[in-house]
Order: structure tokens, then sequence, then C-alpha cells
DNA sequence: ACTGCCGTAGAAAGCGTTTTCCATACGTTT
DNA sequence: AAACGTATGGAAAACGCTTTCTACGGCAGT
């Protein structure tokens, strides 16, 4: 059973800010002046409090604290899925960005529950988060009004609800995808898939508007067959390509809206004795850590998390302490060139291998 | 600039708990002890509270809660690297049992730099953690002196400092690992290799020791160069490669001291042209999400995460509800055969399919 | 009707900080 | 030498909650 609060209180009271203002022999609001600081205190003074709090390993309470100065310190980070392995990265460089900024993170993932997205805010407010980073995929409306009505600065990526008061991260989609598309046609691919994301999700929209629209620059024609909905999973990107598979034509490269369902697509072509890229050429989206990995290393579309990460917490930064109302941060998304994608098949013949855009063109392993 | 304390307070304290208190015109202990679930508190008030709690949208500010009650109600989780694909899987696994059991999570990851651990440690400390689990790859001994000094609940992995007031669990590599062993010598296997971690680790001692006795009691000789010490990181396991293709003699599989080792395997084994599973076996350890999806699927040793994270939450709660002081936990490993094992180069002729041991021999690739 | 006991709610004293406000001591100016 | 700033440290009031202690009202027992 829980031990008394009591009991809990006298614990910790053993080290008190009170203990070392003691030892120092000065009073407690010098020794809080002292940590926090403050210019006035004399150094001789701050020695003798900074030594006491050595001998005795004092260590502040940061609730304490934050409720004394009505700062917590901290900002908070809602992703979709921790296991999703974009958001590690997301996770990672968001730490190091909100340390660097002198804040601490809490972390939360909403699993695609909506049920637990609530508690999520719940968790974030209960904890006096100075601001708050939405980085998910999905958006639920109402969940965002409740936080906005709240008065805490808010982030979202892509697009967020329409109120002058959060900051939106707007991501290029666009400028990635198009590289992607010409260098697929560079190439010589002209019968391209592209499995998207759930159509629910603006930024599955966006890139599939992004894809047909380089697609279109390019001239090559979109067949509609070749367009399917994914659901950003593994076991969706298996069963896209069986759809891919199945079509009266078959495209000769498919680009994918993340590298998860890339992976899915390699999986699938792997099974069905498809070499990748000698038979089909694939492109994914994210340039997660996975992607060089793979087998063939995947090209991919690259979309930081580093950069998401800094234009964050730099726009709840801003937000929070200049009371800067609304701004959009722009990110850029751009290519990156691994083995997954060659000549469409048959037209590797025609030329010399340095023409391939492939800087070493290792053997894949059915021509070992 | 900051904004000045007083106006923080200012803004905050729209939404008390005396605000409730006025609104339900009684006091705010009665407040405090309905949302509490105080049993003396008369039904009729108790309405009158949540009402008021529900017409205002009040939410109690939880590091107040904890100073007032002496208790956090956060459990802390330390982890070596949240990038590294085995982490997030414990993570979310934590997480979750920890919620289940009443609790929060505080999450740090020391990223291997002694420094951020300290700060991990700090921040524990400073936020008031009720216990933490120490789920890394190294320990850093004085640190956790350190930590143990202050009284509070800790768990370690493998094996922690030897003090009688920290619970650990314990991993039995050694059942996972026979049964990988075994598996490969079924096959036929007689020259098998084993890539370690770095030995400094005492969980990479362990599971070097467990693989030199399993394969001794299979009767199978153990050829010291094909023993090599990895670093647990992909490039590692190139490199480890590398020097297992330049033996005098070469193994026809290789088990990897972890899934990320057994990655950088494949793909020197695809780069050199060799394929897997027909020219050589691979197993992994750890059994992370991206095994499955390898080409070829990654036959590894499961630990599973959801069950680490159970025994440390468990182990938590015990320690700091029942004030039990120590206790060991096992956690158990097992065999998970995917497709990346199969018989060495050569005796797959003489056999029947059926008797492989994968229940589905798909074509490998280069077979296609 | 008086005492005593519950059940229940309010008052008030913390919890460990920060911060405002005030007092002191010292050096400077006239 | 008196008066006055100017540093600088201390006392005490918050901060928003929990919890102990106390008080009140009603009911049963005598």
């Amino acid at each position: 059973m829980p031990k008394s609060a009591q009991e809990n209180k006298k614990r910790r009271s053993l080290l008190d800010i009170r203990a070392v203002a003691a030892r120092a022999k000065v009073s407690i609001a010098t020794v809080s002046r002292t940590i926090n600081r403050v210019p006035t205190v004399n150094a001789k003074m701050a020695k003798r409090v900074w030594d006491a709090i050595n001998e005795l390993g004092y260590i502040p309470d940061i609730q304490a604290r934050a409720l004394g100065s009505g700062r917590s310190g901290m900002i908070g980070l809602v992703v979709s899925e921790i296991t999703n392995p974009f958001f590690p990265e997301l996770i990672q460089g968001f730490e190091d960005a909100a340390i660097e900024n002198g804040y601490e993170i809490l972390i939360s993932s909403t699993n695609y529950d909506p049920k637990r997205m609530e508690l999520c805010i719940r968790r974030l407010l209960q904890r006096k988060a100075e601001g708050v980073a939405i980085l998910t995929f999905g958006i639920e409306q109402p969940l965002f009004e409740k936080l906005a009505d709240r008065n805490i600065p808010l982030v979202f990526v892509d697009a967020g609800p329409d109120r002058p008061d959060v900051s939106v991260l707007k991501i290029d989609y666009a400028h990635g995808i198009r590289q992607g598309v010409q260098h697929l046609a560079a190439l010589g691919h002209r019968k391209i898939g592209f499995i998207s994301g759930p159509l629910t999700l603006h930024s599955a929209q966006s890139r599939l508007a992004a894809f047909l629209n380089a697609v279109d620059e390019c001239g090559i024609h979109a067949e509609p067959e070749w367009q399917v909905e994914g659901d950003h999973t593994f076991e969706g990107g298996i069963r896209c390509m069986e759809r891919l598979l199945d079509a009266s034509m078959r495209p000769t490269a498919v680009m994918c809206s993340n590298d998860v369902t890339a992976l899915g697509v390699l999986h699938k072509a792997y099974r069905v004795g498809l070499r990748v890229p000698d038979d089909l050429s694939v492109i994914g989206f994210d340039n997660i850590q996975m992607a060089k990995v793979m087998i063939p290393p995947l090209t991919s579309i690259r979309m930081s998390p580093i950069d998401i990460a800094n234009a964050a917490v730099k726009a709840l930064k801003e937000h929070i302490e200049a009371d800067h109302p609304r701004r959009e941060y722009k990110v850029d998304t751009c290519l990156v060139v691994r083995e997954s994608t060659a000549f469409p098949p048959g037209a590797m013949d025609d030329l010399k291998p340095s023409q391939r855009s492939d800087p070493k063109p290792l053997p894949s392993i059915a021509k070992g």
C-alpha cells in the first residue's frame, strides 16, 4: 500500500533549500537567488551558497520551482506513434532543440486513438506545458479547439485549425516529389505508379497532388489505375503493390507516400521474384534511417525530422517568449538517390553503365 | 523576452481550485476531496463539484498536487538511444504498463554520453520521480551510486550495481541462443560464426558465453577466427562480416548479438553477391520490428520489449508501494524462425523441401 | 432532554520554491 | 557631520494543491 503522505514529505524534506540556507548561514531567499543567478547577489555569498549546495548534494525541486515562478519550463510534443520509425528521429531532434533553447520536453503519443489523444492533451495541460507541438499525421478538430481555448502556444504540421493564434509548419512536398518524378523520367520511366497515404489526411492529399502535378510537368500520362490509396503501413504497402501487379499494364516504377509503404512494395516484389531496381524502380518518402539499410538501399525523398523539429521548437519559443502570435515556417524536401531506382526493364541494354544515375551500380543479388 | 512571473501567475490563476469551489459553493477542501475520490464526501456535494468542474473545464495542476501530496506519480525510464530501433518498442511497452499501474513516465535517453546521462538523472531527481528503470546497454557505476544514494527505487537490466536495494531484470539469453544454435545445427551447419557486441558490456559477454556454451553442447567446434567483436551498429555489422569473409575458412552461418548488426551482415552479403539464406544463414538478436521487414525476413532471437517493460514497471511498483527492497525478475528469450536461415550450401540438393524448417520456403530473389 | 458518536465539511497549516517588499550597512556628497 | 543613494540580504507572501484538525449538525442511547 502507498506510504502516508506525511512519510513521503518527511523523507523528501531532508534536503530542502532550507537545509542549504542553514548550512551556508544565509536566508533561503539568497539561496534561491544564487541558484537562479540573480545578479544582485554578492560573489562571496554566492560561493558560500554553492559550496553548501555541493556539499549537501542539493537538487532543487523543479515542481516547486514551477509553482513559485509560474513557468514550467516545458514544452510538449505530440506524435502519432513512437514505434513508427519516422518519429524517433523527430523526437530526438525535438529534444535536442528544446534543450538547446532551455526547455524540457514532454512526449506523448496518440497511437491514432482519439481517446489517447484526449489523454495526451490533458496530461500536457495538467503539467502546464508552455507550448505544444502537434506533429501527428491526422488531426482531430475538436481537440485542438480545446487546446487552443486554453491560450497555449501551438504548432501544427502541414495544416492546423484555421485560427490566427497557431503556428503552422508548411512542408514543401512538391519540391522533393518533383525531383523524384524527374529522376524517374530522366531514367526513361513513363509508367509511374503512386501509392498514397490515406486520403483523409491532408499530407497524403498534398503528396498525391504534388505527384500528379510533377508527372504532368514531365509530360507523362498519369494512368488512374496506377494510383492506389495505401495506409502508410508495411502491410498496406504489400496490398497496394498487389493491386499494382494486377493492373492491366504494370508500371515500371512506383513512388510511395512514405518509406514504410515502400518497404512493403520491396517485400512484395521480392515475393513474386521481381528484381529491384532491374525490373522495378521504387522511391520512398521520409528517408527514414531504415531506407539506407534496406536491400537494395531505398531511393527516398528526404523530409528532415531535424528540420521539422528545429522549426517547431523555434516557432514555439518565439510564440512563448516574444508573444509572436502566428507564423508559417517552411520545411523543404529533397530527393536522395540510392539503389532502388534504375532504368526501366529493357532500357539498360542500350546504355553504358556510366550513364546510370546511380554512381556505383552494384550488382543486385539476382545478378550475382 | 519572458513574461513577468506576476503575469504568468495571473494568467494561470483564472482557473483555480478556488474558482471551482466558488462556483460549487463549497470549500476548496471539498473540491480536492471530490477530485481525489475521498469516500467521506457526500454524493450531493460531489455532484455539485463535478458539475462546476465540467462547466468551468477545470484541470488540476499536477505539479501543485505533487507538492501538496508528496507523491509525483511519475516513474522514470532511461534508455540508451531512442533512435535505436529496439528502444521505441520498449518505451511504448513501458508507457502502457505505467499507465496501467497509475503512473506517468519520464523518458530520458543517454545517447551513450556520460554527460547526458548525468543530465538525465538530474532531471529525474528534480522531477521527483518515484522510481527509475535504467534500461540502457552500458552502465556507469558512479552515477548509479549517486542515484541509489537518493534512496529511490531502481531497476536495472542484466546487472546493476551490487547493492541490496536495487532490483535486477535477469534476461535468459542462454535459452534463445541455444535454440538458435540448435536450429542451425539441425539444418546441418557446422561452421557457425558469432558477432558479439562490445565485450565491455555485460550483456555482450553473456551472449557470447551462451553461444559458446550452446555450440559446445551441440558438439560443434568453435573456431576462434569466427568470433568477432562488433559494436551493435549497422556499420559494425558490415565490418565484422568483412572479417568473417576474410577468414581462412568461411562460416556457413552467422549469429549476431543484435539485429542491427545482422542487418549489416545481410547488407555486406548483398554487396558481395552472397545469397541469404542459400549461401549463408544469418540469425539476429532482439527481433526488432525491422527484422520481419528485411529481405529476406530475418530469423532472430526474440527478447520481448513488452516483457522487459512489464517486468520493470512491476518491479518498480512493488518497490515503491510495498517497500519490497530487492527482487530479481526473469525475462525469457526464444527463437523466431524466418527466412534468413536454411541448409548450408550444397546440403539442400539432397533433401526434399518439406524437410526444411521454414514452413514456407519461398524462392529467394536469386532463384526467381 | 442530555450526552456522545458519526458523518461530513470548512479552516488552516503545510509542501518547496520564487519574488516582492523592506531593512540594513556602507560609501558618497554637500 | 548630516543626509542620501545604492548595494544587498532577510522576512514574508504568494503559487495551487493536499491533509490534518476542528467544528457542526443530526441521530441513537439512556
